[in-house]
DNA sequence: CTCATTTATGAAAGCGCTTTCATTTTGCGT
DNA sequence: ACGCAAAATGAAAGCGCTTTCATAAATGAG
């Protein structure tokens, strides 16, 4: 237990050691320059000569001077922080992206503040504003609630990004998955396999994505001219306890069925545990295919197929976006597009 | 670019509807009395007339006036605003306690400022470092690799709550679960299902729990008379693949035993996926019993035998401790005592 | 009813940085 | 070389709040 690579720090070189607060002004006279001159060389505000923009560089350099984030925000500078909006906090998708954003962020020497707006258009307007008093300096705003018009006057105060939307204004940037293909996907894979009774669990009816995911159901079963079936059709939430409710309820109702395609992991995992209590096998009996490809997908039983949707990736190129307006760029960034992942939830029906 | 917002100030009802900016300078001079005062009484730094605070009062409720946390902060006063060091924001287990520190905290008009340290002790310092700069009011440090004197300096200048550690000092508050005692009832509950060959997967050595955890196994293993067989002992690092490894090494090693107990679920998740593909079924041919009772382990497969740990209570305790800290009261808090919860991967050997 | 004390309150000085605004330099046209 | 516009820099005014420090009001002892 000894914490030998602490330890072996015992010559701190110098940076460290519990600096006693240096501030602009002391930079600034170290180097006979006005505290303006730093300032400016700093943000990059106007151009100074190179001579003194060495010399304080240096200067700044050898103080290990930390430019104070709670002034530069009280002065109506940047904070160096970015507010950013999630619906839980311990979101097993969310989570991920919430560390690409950290990550991203990090290295461009800005701080993340995550709140969680719980699903609540009013919660997330309250954590919005809370976010805003702090003066952060972008908004990063996963999916929510919030009607798209307040969304739009946020960001005409502050560079907002946000998920799965289609939305589009000066200081609003949007980032959509596209969900209608991973749904499409997700189908057309089972009746690659051979399976014609696919049931369908949705998701939380509320979000717009789980709206596409079922037109994506449709769109696949009926390319392969299937009639669609509203018995296959089971309503969730989203949440594992609906996806166990859902295969129940479909069990019981004597509906033919061979395969499953539940619009999240999480509803997939319910309803795999369903089935197991029924003594259905999956992938023997059933198959099932989940969505978003969630870290437990890889190491439940069986591993579930799923559609990756790379949560991580969403959260850097949020995070990378909005980085790029910060700087005054129009964003690049696109997103990835949905990739089927097929591990052990799937069994073909025509090669038996 | 119409300003409607300003303008649409007509018939505001009254609180929200994007108040321009209220300062303690407007509510001073609404009721005037000085800055001074009013500032008094919102920190409760001097005793004032009955009657000024109560117009005080009266105006701040009419203006709507929310003091700013940036400008507060720089003046040296609070920022109501607490860090929080977790090692991964995305942690299944970690993920819930934020949670509770994020209830906790927001209810007593706190905002947390989460940072991931990942497990290593130079990212946690420079994460504090940032906090510290932020001007937080105080810590709450999830476990983590700092080590104890560099805790207690930290604590010197600002409150820090702390778990998994045992330590003490004026300004430093830690909440320690009991491993030892969690890893014991695991064990004994295999022990009473007539279990005599336990194996175990260890946490990651350089973890103190996982060592606490490792004992309270063999401690169980001496109470019940059973001699320890370190062959049964498989070395994990908490993750899945370490637990799926680990379980792949003792079936190759034929070691004779009828249940694993793994330090925490994941690896039990690991393990039982391992099983799982060897055609060994849990808990008919395997008993399996994890410890933290995270999220997945009410809906994996079999359900999870496991040690609840309350991360959420912890997250909870956490933040109530700091508050109380940093009330000037004593944090009275104590942790949980670890429970077991049955579900369906252990089974009896007695009534077969 | 006066003078020394104790309180309640206000004035003003920051906290560390950004940002006008004014001033000093520098560059150029003629 | 002279004057004027452009460029570089400094001085100073905040940002919104807390906190001495000082003053005015209130209390009480003599």
């Amino acid at each position: 237990m000894k914490t030998t690579k602490t330890a072996k720090k015992i010559k701190t070189p110098d940076v460290n050691a519990h600096a006693k607060k240096v501030t602009l002004e002391m930079v600034a006279s170290a180097c006979g320059v006005s505290p303006s001159t730093v300032s400016r060389i700093l943000n990059g505000t106007a151009i100074v000569s190179p001579k003194k923009r060495e010399a304080v560089d240096r200067a700044i350099a050898a103080l290990g001077f930390i430019p104070n984030p709670v002034a530069r925000g009280l002065a109506g500078g940047r904070t160096l922080s970015i507010g950013v909006v999630t619906q839980a906090i311990d979101s097993p998708f969310y989570g991920v992206a919430l560390r690409g954003i950290e990550e991203e962020l990090g290295t461009a020497g800005y701080s993340p503040l995550f709140v969680s707006g719980h699903w609540n258009a009013d919660e997330e307007k309250r954590c919005i504003d809370v976010l805003l008093s702090r003066r952060v300096d972008g908004l990063i705003i996963l999916t929510g609630r919030l009607s798209d018009e307040a969304l739009q006057r946020v960001s005409k105060a502050t560079p907002v990004v946000v998920t799965g939307r289609n939305l589009s204004a000066p200081g609003l940037h949007s980032l959509n998955f596209n969900n209608f293909k991973g749904a499409q996907l997700a189908t057309h894979h089972l009746l690659a396999l051979g399976h014609r009774r696919i049931a369908f669990i949705t998701g939380d009816p509320g979000h717009p994505d789980a709206i596409e995911r079922m037109r994506g159901y449709r769109t696949a079963l009926k390319a392969a001219g299937i009639p669609f079936n509203n018995a296959l059709v089971l309503p969730g939430n989203y949440l594992e306890e609906s996806g166990q409710m859902a295969a129940e309820r479909l069990i019981d109702s004597r509906e033919q069925f061979s395969a499953i395609f539940a619009a999240n992991d999480q509803m997939a995992f319910g309803a795999a545990l369903a089935l197991h209590r029924r003594g259905i096998t999956v992938p023997d009996d059933i198959s099932l295919v989940g969505f978003d490809d969630q870290a437990g997908a890889t190491h439940c039983i069986p591993p579930l197929t799923t559609i990756h949707q790379g949560a991580y990736e969403l959260g850097r190129i949020a995070a990378i976006s909005l980085l790029q307006m910060l700087a005054g760029e129009k964003p690049t960034t696109v997103m990835q597009e949905p990739r089927l992942v097929i591990r052990g939830s799937t069994r073909s029906l025509l090669t038996p």
